[in-house]
DNA sequence: TACGTTTACGAACGCCCGTTAGCAAATTTT
DNA sequence: AAAATTTGCTAACGGGCGTTCGTAAACGTA
């Protein structure tokens, strides 16, 4: 359980990552980012090329991950319904592994500047293109009622979106079990739980 | 289906809330601001205080309306998940009305500095707690079938809380179709919609 | 016509920002 | 031990920021 050591360069990602995340990107300033590591804020630029180098490196690290978590469960041959807690779960286990990343991730992405922008917004679309796909599959085998399959994965998104606010590690859920109920309360509903 | 006379500081506020939610409060500056009322930057102090004096006059008259909203259907003698249904229609029709104003209450509200920052916070909370009751009213009477009504309200709130980013007035969904939409999901689940 | 109010201008203020440059320790590699 | 690399400092740059100030048109009202 013993951690890698860290290079500089991935100490200021880090430490800049936290503050990203309970600042803002903008409200940020290099300087408060240097002391925080104990460091001038001149001495950053030994080690970074910018301060929106750190931003793109944190969003397409993130971008991956999620990713990565997801082509797992697409190539599964399972009902869409089961597919759907497998996504849930990923994305949930990604969510959770690195909240602050995960914040800077969800919202500061806009202050990224072309053609990262563009980039970003491609992948994004791809991957919820990957879960409206889950839900169209549902649909057409008649395990889910619903028709419109872009609110549902709007829906589906935004209430998993929000866990980095909330989630602590310490907390007495773990990510499965976190990932569990989000997916039992958005299959059955309140009701039906 | 006139509007009524916006007054200059009305204009000013109005403006600057689309900005604050296109660009964020940090990145938009009183220069943007100005340019887009065809005015100088020094001419906006001749109708508002400072820059946070907006923030803090949208955030607050939003925080109004959602309360007013829910106060009527808190008085209301239904079931939980009835009642449960209204609140989200309520709070459906709040956010839909001025989706910029909307947005700015929701992600640049920690912008503002104290004490009305934790003016704010107390707000929300009352505002969450409220919804926590419906929920616990319900698991008391067996009509819900979850346990955790604390994470139940956080995701409700948060599959809520994202309409403002996508939604157009002239879509095909009008917002009382959109409120069914998400009582249903939530209330119902993917698989009994 | 005179007067108070509203609205705006244009210059400037003090401050903070991201970033650069030149230099010097410290550390690692050879 | 010498060389190369990593890490850091101090000082400063150009520029943008929110805001203030004194002044002056424009406008509604009497």
């Amino acid at each position: 359980m013993s951690s890698a050591p860290l290079t500089r360069k991935e100490q200021i990602d880090q430490v800049a990552t936290s503050l990203f995340k309970s600042r803002g990107f903008a409200a940020t300033t290099m300087r408060d980012l240097a002391l925080e590591l104990g460091i001038e804020a001149g001495s950053l630029y030994s080690h970074i090329k910018s301060k929106e180098d750190i931003l793109q490196r944190v969003c397409f690290k993130m971008a991956d991950e999620f990713n990565a978590a997801f082509n797992e469960v697409k190539g599964q041959n399972v009902p869409a319904g089961e597919k759907l807690r497998l996504a849930v779960a990923a994305h949930v286990r990604v969510l959770t592994k690195n909240p602050p990343a995960a914040g800077v991730f969800l919202n500061e992405w806009r202050h990224l500047s072309e053609p990262s922008l563009s980039k970003f917004h491609d992948m994004r679309y791809q991957y919820e293109e990957s879960l409206r796909q889950i839900v169209r599959d549902g649909i057409a085998s008649g395990e889910f009622k619903v028709t419109d399959e872009k609110f549902v994965v709007l829906t589906l998104l935004s209430s998993l979106n929000w866990l980095h606010m909330w989630y602590k590690p310490e907390g007495k859920m773990s990510p499965d079990e976190i990932a569990e109920f989000l997916s039992n309360l958005l299959l059955n509903g309140l009701k039906n739980f």
